[in-house]
DNA sequence: GTAAAACATATGCAAAGTAATACGTCAACG
DNA sequence: CGTTGACGTATTACTTTGCATATGTTTTAC
């Protein structure tokens, strides 16, 4: 247990990107012990989470998952790896588009996820108490509308560095679709 | 230009820590570009600047410092002796608890970072444009209260869980996408 | 005053992450 | 068709992070 004095002053302390850190970290960071105790690492649980969540098992491809899991291509690539081994996803590569590969949870997986996601939930309902509920839809509503703002468009700075390289954005549009 | 399908559907997309990771994720990746920019890692830039938002040169702890900059205690010792090498920032043992390794910003960690903290603040700005003053503010206010409310208890699950199958408690991101 | 517990930071080694680039595929155009 | 360029994923080489634990230090309890 870490006692935090209000020693911090500056900047920081009022800074958005800050502050949403903070939150995000310290509201996950107690589950994720336990996603951990599950043999899951929290990239893991949150692949299996958001392929869980798709409509009727329906697959994602590794893009996508890339953007929504908040990790690089080349990450999940390799975690992937990792969790095909485990059983816990299958790739399935796509009939229309021989580039993508799509990914799908396996039985296996939606059992090891299943508890998980119920905790989750329950654990949201504890943390979002002490706001009430209209409150916390406020905030859940803020949230979407950042995020809706921000998908995709990825030049909010225009000109403010000396070097205005802007590299590929983000992106994807395709989400494969079941065979 | 990409555009976003609503094509994920579940429980992620109305889950509290799903939301605040994706929000911060997305505030902060392009901003973390510029940091690259700058030779300095995203972990390199939080350190900097909480220290140089610290009042007047003050130091702060190894471990304070890892719970402001979400990273772990022995990744910031790391962090740290590559910091020192680069002469941004200079350990001081403290004189009445020797246990204790403080940390100072150096004149040149300074001048690096300051740049990069106008354009955080320019950033933050266009950021919040869109949602007014009040608004972002009513965000902010709310982030803090979260923040204030889980720092330092790391035990908001009571005993969530009786059975085997759940040691329950929250997350899903954790990601730290900060300053 | 000393042994035991609690702390704060450091270290060794394995795991996970990133950047850069290669590879295979698609699409547009002549 | 064949070429050119964009695209999606995989691979490689390398860096950073994290877990477990060691080390050195103060505090607590007897």
């Amino acid at each position: 247990m870490t006692r935090s004095k209000p020693t911090t002053i500056g900047f920081v302390d009022d800074y958005l990107a800050a502050l949403l850190a903070q939150a995000s970290h310290l509201i996950s960071s107690e589950f994720h012990r336990i996603v951990r105790r599950h043999d899951l690492s929290v990239s893991e649980w949150r692949v299996l989470a958001t392929l869980a969540s798709l409509v009727d098992g329906q697959s994602s491809s590794v893009g996508r998952l890339a953007e929504i899991t908040l990790s690089k291509q080349s990450t999940l690539t390799r975690l992937l790896d990792r969790m095909q081994l485990k059983g816990h996803v299958k790739r399935v590569s796509n009939k229309t588009d021989r580039r993508i590969t799509t990914v799908r949870i396996t039985a296996t997986g939606r059992r090891v996820v299943a508890g998980l996601v119920l905790a989750a939930t329950e654990h949201e309902h504890r943390v979002l108490e002490p706001f009430g509920h209209s409150s916390a839809e406020e905030l859940k509503r803020t949230l979407r509308q950042i995020i809706e703002l921000y998908r995709g468009e990825n030049s909010l700075l225009p000109a403010l560095d000396s070097s205005a390289a802007n590299k590929a954005k983000f992106g994807f549009d395709g989400v494969a679709s079941s065979p």
